[in-house]
DNA sequence: TACTGATAATCAGTATACTGTCAAGTTTGC
DNA sequence: GCAAACTTGACAGTATACTGATTATCAGTA
């Protein structure tokens, strides 16, 4: 009972493993694309709704406010977004996603629906509905003990408070 | 089915989440400890093996060679570990846990143990078992995947080749 | 209006984690 | 016995991801 978590088998190990792989897979298929996952989940969730400003973008995909200047900031160097500061509120940033942002999203979706299969490729296909469900759960309920919480309408943090 | 990936139910975004959340659990339970979850996992597995070398735990912890060289030098930095030339091969640099290298682990496992129990409090305990097993196997046989393998014996990587 | 508190983006600092490259040392093949 | 091939540790460069602080702006109020 107590070795079951001597690090090896620990929860928290396998799970930074697990993310190694995940980021390994989508980088392994998305190669010609020249893009990571998170910058990835930024421009899907910029084209969703065009004009989101930072902070809200960060909310979106649960990314601390620090990380995702440098995540846009790198998006707008490789001319996939533009910023334009918001209209009535001067201290926002408001994002958008250029043509050529729209084309490699377009070409970037299949190969990132192969790693995401790839993932799950070792369970049974019968398991992988009931690990996705126990994963929500997890990230759910769990989401306020991390300093990047999902929030849906920038809003209060989803999930249980500590 | 194809918006069961799209983005927020995806396996890797959510894989993500949970490694921020692992990540946030164990920094809160462990503060007093002044201790990264990888930190730990070294000092953890140098005390298990005196002596490894750093490529040996860099395989062991399956971390990069190039990352394990800075997380080996801030353990030397805070005095928890030693590095000495080997002997026999004097390219190697042997890895030993300090005295109070002993300490530190000895009183952050219980908080370490804690961090773990909280990841999975969210499933009912009849399903913590049926996460783990399928953890575990998307771990092993996804393994050769990252760049940062597990390997036994300094020998092959475990799991399926690619 | 001037003050107060909150929020948006940024910045400095630290820690993983990868790619690719290199020098020094070791092992192997012939 | 020695050159080629490999291994070890280190370094530079890039990208997440956090803490904590700062600046500019906004919104409500005394």
């Amino acid at each position: 009972m107590t070795d079951e978590f001597e690090l090896y088998g620990a929860p928290g190990h396998l799970i930074r493993r697990l993310q190694q792989i995940a980021v390994a897979l989508f980088m392994a298929e998305t190669r010609r694309f020249d893009i990571t996952p998170v910058q990835y989940a930024a421009l899907f969730s910029i084209r969703a709704k065009p004009g989101l400003d930072q902070t809200a973008l960060a909310n979106v995909i649960a990314i601390d406010r620090s990380t995702i200047a440098n995540v846009v900031e790198r998006l707008e160097a490789k001319k996939l977004i533009t910023r334009k500061a918001g209209a009535s509120d001067r201290r926002t940033k408001r994002l958008y996603v250029t043509p050529a942002g729209r084309k490699l999203l377009a070409g970037a979706i299949p190969a990132v629906q192969s790693a995401q299969g790839m993932i799950l490729a070792p369970l049974k296909p019968g398991e992988r509905g009931a690990f996705m469900s126990m994963l929500r759960r997890m990230v759910d309920l769990n989401n306020s003990h991390s300093r990047a919480p999902l929030r849906v309408n920038g809003g209060e943090p989803v999930g249980k408070e500590p």
